[in-house]
DNA sequence: ATGATATATGAATATGTGAGCATATGTGCA
DNA sequence: TGCACATATGCTCACATATTCATATATCAT
């Protein structure tokens, strides 16, 4: 039996590295991660509390926006992992849920210092 | 003249904290690379690169998708100076654009390892 | 208990976006 | 030149999602 589609040079490089990457269920939940960090406003939350942890309404107030709309963030953010949460009275206190989130977003800094200013050579455009 | 609102403890650490914050342009590059990496499509691809160079045509079957479709991501990713593109003959050739987009995504990995599996405690529900 | 304060959540809406289709551009070959 | 191949790009639509508004829950003070 000769194969319908013929097993080209081509073919049996992808063959190759379909088995070398990660299972998809690993890039799905590293798309995740990054998918929540892709917003600006959980990006300014994040880096509030990377200086300090904060209540629900210092939050808002720094960001100069309503408290509902961070506790709905905050719990994106919650769900991800990235922050974790203490009651004190009728506050709720947030903090990075750990130090590599810090490592993340120090990568993701340098990335945007390394090639910025937008422009550097045109070999993007 | 009194400010109609008196600077409370709060107001004075909310103060300190907008001055501690990055400049917000920063943070905008900054979620908007996250944004980038947030979407299972286009980790595939970078995962892919990070292999090995490939051509649209060998991402697109190694994805199972169309070419169209991956040509559309890749643009977002030589935007955002994820990859790098030469062109040989008719093809072009697809890489990673520099190595850290590979710490950036080995810092991914490593948070999502840490916390899976999910539900691992509730303090996050 | 009652009211005041802090946070959480549900629903509605406006905005953004990934993939498919059609088409354009560009390259190699007869 | 004319054709086939490889990639790029508008356009469109179905779907996701961030914020707002209204409301619910929880805690403290009187």
């Amino acid at each position: 039996m000769v194969p319908q589609t013929p097993e080209t040079e081509s073919t049996r490089s992808i063959n190759f590295l379909a088995s070398a990457m990660p299972a998809e269920e690993t890039l799905s939940e590293l798309a995740d991660l990054f998918h929540v960090l892709g917003d600006l406003t959980r990006i300014r939350i994040l880096c509030a509390l990377s200086i300090s942890e904060l209540r629900v309404s210092e939050i808002a107030e720094l960001l100069s926006m309503s408290s509902s709309a961070i506790s709905h963030q905050l719990r994106v953010l919650r769900q991800a992992r990235l922050v974790r949460l203490t009651r004190k009275g009728r506050s709720s206190i947030y903090a990075l849920d750990d130090d590599h989130v810090r490592t993340i977003f120090d990568q993701g800094f340098r990335h945007v210092r390394h090639s910025a200013p937008w422009g550097k050579d045109n070999s993007h455009a």
